[in-house]
RNA sequence: GCGGGAGUAACUCAGUGGUAGAGUGCAACCUUGCCAAGGUUGACGUCGAGGGUUCGAAUCCCUUCUCCCGCUCCA
């Protein structure tokens, strides 16, 4: 028997398969034909997914005296994203190139002075001919020809050029702004637009002064869904530290839904315009932010390890000094090496105190921390007031979910190379059933009746059991190994004689016998270890 | 959005103008009883959607939607 790791880019259409095949993932709206960028989560993929957030919240919240939970609301006031500087800078001016339609982020192209040479170069000679033809239409002649390159062209004041081909005959940029907008209340904002237009506000006004019409009709309602969970937690600082009495360094975590309208969506689950987040923000005293920050570099990469992640498939990524944003001053990504290569999982960012100086600034609130028992650097005396600066691990639980369905994901061969079986090899607590309860035969109304009661302990122990009886006994392990049930306990003739069961482990399908009455007890301990 | 590939049964796919198929799966039964066993029987499709050409379209043409691979990214 061989053992599959296998890499090709056909693992990932496996893995979508199974994933509807067998209930974790379904394309949104699919009897209506799709829609572009959104998942549901089947009855497997619903557990799967509470199971791994689940074991974030315990190993953050419910394992940890200094950190505290939050559940804000996905609407907030506009004026968060005012301040938080998401309204001015989570947008990106996108242009097209005239010449190749490429698309592109105008801050990303190659940058050339105003006047300079930009030859044109095309994938071929009669792309190159088309384009030439294509321009001369248009009002730029001269411009020569030389195999698959265009020669003549020069740079345009905007300082820069198509990253693709070179053009610098581009599309005016247009900002693609990355928050979902919508409308909060009862006055419907189109009738306001209509208003002013017919109040003759718009009377030769052109495009760009018309949409500056709309976007002020429309920006006295304006509402937003929140691309971030972090903010709710900003927000709400002050009245988590003085309900619970908290004292720095301590932590608010959350976890829950963001939107963003992203320019492309891939790769299945992992980037979704709907996805849901795992967010901490830990407040600490000025300067000790870089000491923070490698502790939970430290905690986060081995919690993912800690819910079966292989340790080889993980890795650090440092942000360069150019990537950082400017309040940072010091970012890691944890990176998983997912089919199509390693994408980012996690991104813990210490955050400096630029959060909660811009929500202090923008909402007039103070936004301190009284420290009773420090020293004011300052004054030489007791007691010291600051704006704590923040540790943010923030992970991905949607990509949390793919990581570990293609961490899981094995295929079997049989000595002749054929497949013999495929197994989900999750960690025990991440899968869905813990335990699957098969008659041998169930014909025989003794068998089923014992196994139904075995189901029913589990059930009143809180451990998600699932009784089965179809088909045979090979094809209801083999069915249990694709959704990734860790254990089975199988009810046979013995059982009716000395009250014994057979459990069988998912990966290497070994058998044990086990008394009935400890099969909630061995289970439960196989779980706390994470046997396998 | 652009370029390339693809949409036919629950899944994987065959089917190039003439009555929609296979394997797996699913349901029932017989035999069997610990790793996708054998046998019998059965259900399932507006061939992604819409329009067009044609006596006749899964097949040819147009439009559209969705998915995959690249460009894109910072959960």
């Amino acid at each position: 028997m061989s053992q599959s790791e296998s890499k090709e880019p056909e693992l990932m259409q496996k893995i979508v398969s199974l994933c509807k095949r067998r209930g974790f993932v379904f394309q949104s709206s699919e009897i209506y034909g799709g829609l572009r960028s959104a998942y549901d989560y089947g009855p497997m993929g619903v557990e799967l997914k509470r199971n791994l957030m689940n074991e974030w919240w315990s190993a953050m919240v419910h394992t940890r005296e200094d950190i505290v939970g939050l559940e804000s609301s996905i609407i907030m006031h506009p004026q968060v994203w005012q301040s938080s500087g998401h309204l001015a800078n989570f947008k990106d001016p996108l242009v097209d190139c005239l010449v190749c339609q490429e698309r592109f982020r105008a801050d990303k192209a190659p940058r050339r002075e105003p006047g300079a040479p930009a030859p044109i170069e095309l994938s071929d000679k009669g792309r190159a001919k088309l384009a030439q033809e294509k321009l001369a239409q248009a009002g730029h002649e001269g411009l020569t020809r030389d195999g698959k390159t265009l020669q003549g062209a020069v740079a345009g004041d905007r300082g820069y050029v198509c990253p693709n081909c070179g053009s610098p005959f581009l599309s005016p940029e247009r900002d693609f702004s990355g928050m979902f907008r919508s409308n909060l209340g009862p006055v419907d904002p189109i009738k306001g637009v209509i208003d002013a237009v017919k109040r003759g506000v718009s009377e030769g006004a052109d495009d760009k002064a018309l949409r500056a019409l709309a976007e002020d009709v429309l920006a006295k309602s304006a509402v937003y869904l929140r691309p971030e969970t972090a903010q709710g937690m900003f927000v709400q600082f002050l009245n988590v530290q003085q309900s619970q009495s908290m004292k720095v360094p301590f932590g608010i975590a959350q976890m829950g839904k963001s939107f963003r309208n992203e320019i492309t969506v891939e790769h299945f689950i992992f980037r979704s315009c709907e996805f849901e987040q795992m967010e901490m923000e830990y407040f600490c005293a000025p300067g000790e932010g870089p000491k923070y920050l490698e502790y939970w570099k430290d905690q986060r990469l081995s919690w993912w390890q800690s819910i079966g992640l292989t340790p080889e498939r993980l890795r650090f990524r440092p942000h360069g000094p150019d990537e950082l944003a400017h309040y940072s001053d010091g970012c890691f990504d944890i990176e998983y090496e997912f089919p199509w290569g390693w994408d980012e999982l996690e991104g813990i960012a210490s955050r400096t105190d630029y959060d909660l100086n811009a929500h202090a600034k923008g909402s007039g609130k103070k936004l301190h921390y009284f420290d009773a028992e420090a020293i004011d650097p300052e004054t030489g005396k007791p007691g010291r007031h600051y704006v704590p600066h923040v540790v943010e691990p923030a992970a991905g639980a949607t990509r949390g979910v793919l990581a570990v369905l293609c961490d899981a994901y094995a295929e079997e061969f049989d000595e002749q190379g054929q497949l013999s079986r495929v197994v989900l090899r999750l960690h025990p607590r991440l899968a869905p059933y813990k335990v699957a309860v098969l008659p041998l035969v169930k014909k025989d109304e003794q068998l089923v009746q014992r196994g139904r009661e075995i189901v029913t302990r589990f059930a009143e122990a809180g451990i998600a059991a699932r009784y089965d009886e179809q088909h045979t006994i090979g094809k209801r392990y083999a069915r249990h190994d694709e959704i990734g049930t860790p254990y089975c306990l199988t009810v046979d003739a013995q059982t009716l004689e000395d009250g014994t069961v057979t459990i069988r482990y998912r990966d290497d399908r070994r058998q044990e016998r086990i008394r009935v009455e400890d099969a909630v007890d061995v289970v439960n301990e196989a779980l706390r270890q994470g046997r396998r």
